[in-house]
DNA sequence: TACATTTGACCCAT
DNA sequence: ATGGGTCAAATGTA
C-alpha cells in the first residue's frame, strides 16, 4: 500500500486497518520496553522505597552514630540514581503552558549563578502506574524572564489525551514514503512527522495556582495544550498553523533525542535517526 | 480526611 | 567539596 499510493487514495478502508494494526504494535511495544526498563533500574527510587516502618527501624539503628559518617545505605531516604541521560526535553517558553498531564511538586532548589528557584514535579501517576516522567520549571535570569521547562523519560501512565492517528502521505520529489502520526489533519509537509500523541485530554492540574499568581509574567494566562512527554512529536502533531501561531519564534524547544530547528513556519526535523530504533524512510 | 505543597535533609555525580 | 535531584515529615487546602 505505501508503495502505490494511488491504492492508498482508492482503499482508504484499508489504511486506515493498517494504522489502527500499526497503533496497536506500538502500544505494545512501547508498553513491553517501558516495563522493562523498569526492571533494569538497578536503584529506581520506587523500587528502593522501604516502609515508613523499616525507615524507622533504619534510623534507630543508627542511634548514637552520626548518619553522615555511616557508610551509604541503598535504601536510605534520598537514594536513588541519579538519571543521566534517558529522553531529555527542554522547552522555554514566555509563559507557563498546561502539557495535559498531571504533575506534582516535589521539590524546590536554589540554582547557583540563577536568580530564580527551580521547581521539580513528577507524574501525578509515579506511584499508582510506575510512570517515571518528571519536569523542572525554571524561570530564566532574561529580561523579560522566560520559563526553561525541562521534561525526562516518557509518560507510561495512561493519562494519555488524545487518539493519535497516522497520516500516511507521499513525498512527491523523491518517491519516499512519509508517515505522520498527526491528529486529524493532512499535512501539506515534505518533512516527516510523527508523533506518539496522547488518546485523551483531560486537563489536569498543570501547574500548582501558587505559580499563576506568584510566578506568571504575562498578564494573559493562556494555556496552551501540548504533549511534551512525547518529545518534540507532539509539536509535530499540530496543524502546523498551530505551531507557528503558538510557538513562532518566542518558544523554542531542544532535545537530547532530537535535533530540531525552529522557524516561522514549524518545526523541522533535522535528525531522526535517533528516535529509538525506528527508522522512518 | 485526603490529597497537594513546602522545605530541610539526604545522597549521587562531578 | 559542592551543586543538584529526590525524599518525606510537616504543613496547607478543599
Amino acid at each position: 500500500m505505501l508503495d502505490r499510493p494511488e491504492k492508498i487514495e482508492s482503499d482508504l478502508k484499508s489504511v486506515n486497518s493498517v494504522v489502527v494494526q500499526i497503533l496497536g504494535m506500538f502500544d505494545n511495544t512501547l508498553s513491553i520496553l517501558s516495563s522493562s526498563n523498569l526492571n533494569e533500574i538497578p536503584h529506581s527510587p520506587i523500587n528502593d522505597v522501604k516502609s515508613p516502618s523499616s525507615w524507622d527501624d533504619q534510623k534507630s539503628e543508627d542511634s548514637g552514630e552520626s548518619i553522615k559518617t555511616k557508610k551509604p545505605v541503598k535504601t536510605k531516604r534520598g537514594c536513588y540514581k541519579r538519571r543521566k541521560n534517558g529522553s531529555m526535553l527542554t522547552k522555554f517558553t514566555s509563559t507557563l503552558i498546561d502539557d495535559g498531564y498531571a504533575w506534582r511538586k516535589y521539590g524546590q532548589k536554589v540554582i547557583l549563578n540563577s536568580k530564580h528557584q527551580r521547581n521539580y514535579y513528577r507524574c501525578s501517576h509515579k506511584f499508582e502506574q510506575g510512570c517515571q516522567a518528571t519536569k523542572q520549571v525554571q524561570k530564566t535570569n532574561d529580561e523579560p524572564s522566560k520559563y526553561k521547562i525541562t521534561y525526562n523519560g516518557l509518560h507510561t501512565c495512561n493519562n494519555v489525551q488524545r487518539a493519535p492517528q497516522i497520516i500516511v502521505t507521499q513525498n512527491p520529489s523523491d518517491n519516499s514514503t512519509l508517515i505522520s502520526f498527526e491528529t486529524n489533519t493532512l499535512m501539506e509537509n515534505n518533512k516527516v512527522g510523527f508523533c506518539f500523541s496522547s488518546m485523551k485530554h483531560t486537563p489536569k492540574e498543570g501547574f500548582p495556582l501558587g505559580h499563576i499568581k506568584h510566578e506568571q509574567v504575562s498578564s494573559s494566562d493562556h494555556y496552551t495544550p501540548w504533549d511534551p512527554a512525547a518529545g518534540l512529536s507532539q509539536v509535530l502533531s499540530e496543524p502546523m498553523s498551530m505551531i507557528s501561531s503558538e510557538l513562532d519564534c518566542e518558544d523554542m524547544v531542544s532535545s537530547g533525542v532530537f535535533s530540531t530547528t525552529c522557524s516561522t513556519h514549524g518545526y523541522e526535523i533535522d535528525d531522526i535517526n535517533d528516535f529509538g530504533d525506528f527508522l522512518f524512510e
